[in-house]
DNA sequence: CTATGAACACATTGTTCATAT
DNA sequence: ATATGAACAATGTGTTCATAG
């Protein structure tokens, strides 16, 4: 495949940029692993069927790092377990912001493709 | 990869099924072959940036005919041309009309899980 | 050139396996 | 068991090539 010289010809926006959004969110309100992650998100969205799986919720952390968006570090997890897990941070509070709204256009733009097909056909 | 279920776990609804909905429809208008149809959605759709290319639009017509809903046939071109094109005809249109109503339940699904996500972190 | 179709290549994402606690 | 991560595999779709007029 060449090059989308930028987001010529696309269809709907992709789960991964849904995701690192709502990664971004729970960082944001200071509360985060990625299990718990995902199973808010599995929570918040199985009455629409989306059940989102646990490699797509590291991938999207992974990249969010990638992207300087997030850090991580490692902590204990609570209660007698002695567990460690992985918590985020901002590493640049303002790419985050930034990215939140370009995924913000992107959601804007999906809903209203769909809203035209359904005006359209029905 | 195992099976879905039965759409269990998935996101938004996928590009072929959008465009086999608008072929349905262009087929209802009675008026088609596949390069117009592409044109038009091309041309209705750029507006959101999205151009889909030829291969998934026959790929969606194909698909239609193997699912047992269209049916083919070749034409002349009108004009001086002499040239065939495929225009389609339905082959069982009850078929369609329910083919039509699972895209609309699709459809609807997605937008709501869209604009739930736009509620949640907006 | 236009229209149709198939082949190929890459991108996305689901499933499975590995490792540590 | 739970949490994290990587490897593997299937699907979806964009690009390129082929063929016919």
């Amino acid at each position: 495949m060449k090059k989308m010289p930028r987001g010529e010809g696309k269809f709907l926006i992709k789960q991964r940029a849904f995701i690192k959004l709502f990664m971004i969110k729970f960082v944001e309100e200071n509360r985060l692993y990625g299990m718990q992650a995902m199973d808010e998100l599995k929570a918040a969205f199985k009455q629409f069927g989306y059940e989102p799986n646990h490699s797509e919720i590291y991938r999207s952390l992974h990249e969010l790092i990638d992207d300087g968006i997030l850090k991580r570090h490692k902590k204990l997890q609570e209660g007698a377990k002695y567990k460690e897990v992985v918590i985020y941070q901002f590493d640049d509070y303002e790419k985050a912001k930034l990215y939140k709204k370009q995924v913000k256009t992107d959601l804007d733009r999906s809903i209203n493709l769909l809203r035209k097909a359904v005006e359209d056909v029905f």
